[in-house]
DNA sequence: GTGAAAGCGCTAACAC
DNA sequence: GTGTTAGCGCTTTCAC
């Protein structure tokens, strides 16, 4: 790329007679430098069309600026409003955002654990693969003391020096379930990520303690395992309907499978909520527009966002470690008409 | 950060009493080094837990092997499916992406501009906000021969020599207002962003082109300008209940708007399609899930940012400028319910 | 308040 | 096939 050789600060100092090691300081208005040459030195800057080359000053000072982040996957509802706010707190304090993809695969998610790595992000920012089960190979970055933080999809950072930014999702699957015991529901079926996912293998234990505390028998048959995608739900109402003893309700670890499986067993003709009552999770736009809109679990998805960025940031201010802690953001039931069975008649709108 | 000094190419070749280029060579496997040394250099990098650096490497090529990419939101259905593609194919060829979100502000555009420029990334790619309706600020990357290649919500590029990636947003306003005139509206409302912003502006002639081919006199009235998030719907909805004349249908420039409008419509019992017609843009999940089923344009979201990434690297490897190329996608109809008047009966599903 | 000099870690032109 | 050397542009210590 024939180009020009690049203004420097040494072009500002020669035009100004000054030399590079006070230009350099003008230019960041070092207090040791007199206002007066740091305004001339700073228009000279703009005259010549100075721009700073971050390469030099990145090895110089071994820092980049910049925040590494990688969730499974931009399309995805929830997270994308998540990934959102941590663009918006961390522009909001000088830091650029490198993003990867892990597109629900362990493997991959490794990859770009390595390409942040040699990009040499001053910190991380992961909400980890479906088949994570383990964040030992976090301890890449940890070992050399460079600070991560977990989000929504969290594993237990065990021994790690890891802060993590979450719900209760044991707590919010018992939620869930409990309210559509209350509804009335007495076989309950659940969607979800595999088990060993470890946020969905909570939100399953929350299911079964809510069933045993009503003293319902859980049924493995019930236990729905796929990946929580638009096809996910019709696949799951495919198995509804095939069981032998037909539930009355789903929990479904998310909205967009919950809106699925309501499409499918509508279609099949099955009444919802009053034949089968359903609950979503996330409350993503599609859970308000669906029809019976889908009751859900409600958490902030991009308050979480800042709130991650926010603790990283602060622990690469302020001398990392500082202790890591397990951030829970609270979880809300939104009751909409999916769910309940308490009259039949379903509204145009809710 | 008090850390050890880092393991240097210069720690390798001490350690194998070869000389540093040797080592960056045998890195890389550079053609002239023996094989043999090749990988006695790499396992002893190995041992040592050497990382490379890349600020040094980038400093000394003059490349950062990294591409912006700014866009509106991330949480907007349709442009995360986009980055998503974007972010697929660059990883791929071994980019990594520096994200920028412009929160629907041509201020904060340009600072993002100039954030990534400070950067150094060696390409972008550019969704541009709502109120940028010239691409002069393009020119901090053309001048410098920096490749930009606009996606989605692109602005015309005169004489700037700036790839843009979209669809025929003229044609498909036109397409979609004339299948509500072929459903036998006659007093048909449009709700898109400010006019100002190109593709809206482009979306709105199309509207006015077909009615005119219909014979149609436009009304001022009907034309609605707002923002296309979730409550504009609502308030668009307001206004058409406030009419005069009570239109007969509607094309909102996106789904989410148009959604909006059939929530607030119905819960007014507005029959729809029986009463008012809706049709959308874009084809994202809402528009299969709210009821009635949503009739909208499609174009592929993914397969955009694959092609916009493409394009972009695709010049970056062979020697900036090509020639500036208009890369229009094919977008088609998806007929729902919410548009076809024969027919009174509302389907469950569609 | 400003300057001189060294060096961050790497690559590439040129030598042999 | 490998080594020598210079330098990318910046920051920072240490002088004065």
């Amino acid at each position: 790329m024939a180009q020009k050789r690049e203004v420097t600060i040494y072009d500002i100092a020669k035009a100004l007679n000054l030399s590079a090691s006070t230009v350099s300081r003008g230019l960041r208005n070092h207090p040791a430098i007199k206002k007066e040459t740091a305004e001339r030195i700073q228009k000279m800057a703009w005259k010549l069309n100075y721009q700073q080359n971050t390469f030099a000053r990145n090895l110089r000072k071994n820092r980049s600026n910049t925040i590494g982040v990688i969730l499974t996957r931009f399309d995805s509802g929830f997270l994308s409003m998540v990934i959102s706010g941590i663009e918006e707190y961390c522009s909001s304090r000088g830091y650029t955002l490198l993003v990867c993809q892990s597109h629900d695969s362990h493997e991959t998610e490794k990859q770009n654990l390595r390409t942040l790595y040699n990009s040499r992000v001053d910190g991380l920012l992961i909400a980890v693969a479906p088949d994570t089960n383990s964040i030992d190979h976090l301890d890449l970055f940890l070992n050399k003391r460079i600070p991560v933080v977990q989000f929504d999809r969290v594993v237990d950072r065990g021994d790690h020096p890891c802060t993590t930014v979450s719900i209760d999702n044991r707590r919010a699957g018992y939620d869930a379930t409990m309210h559509l015991i209350d509804q009335g529901c007495r076989r309950i079926a659940y969607l979800g990520e595999n088990k060993s996912c470890p946020i969905f293998g909570q939100r399953l234990q929350g299911y079964l303690d809510a069933l045993e505390e009503a003293g319902i028998v859980s049924d493995e048959e019930l236990i729905i395992t796929d990946h929580l995608d638009e096809g996910s739900g019709m696949r799951a109402a495919e198995k509804i309907l095939a069981m032998r003893e037909r539930p009355d309700g789903l929990f479904a670890a998310n909205d967009v499978s919950a809106v699925g499986v309501i499409y499918s067993l509508r279609k099949a003709g099955i009444r919802i909520p009053g034949e089968f009552a359903v609950i979503g999770f996330n409350n993503v736009l599609v859970s308000r527009v669906v029809e019976p809109a889908l009751t859900t679990m409600n958490y902030p998805g991009t308050e979480m966002g800042r709130i991650a960025a926010k603790s990283l940031l602060d622990m690469l201010d302020g001398e990392f470690p500082v202790a890591a802690q397990s951030i829970i953001l609270h979880h809300e039931l939104v009751v909409r008409d999916s769910s309940v069975k308490t009259g039949e008649t379903i509204p145009v709108v809710g």
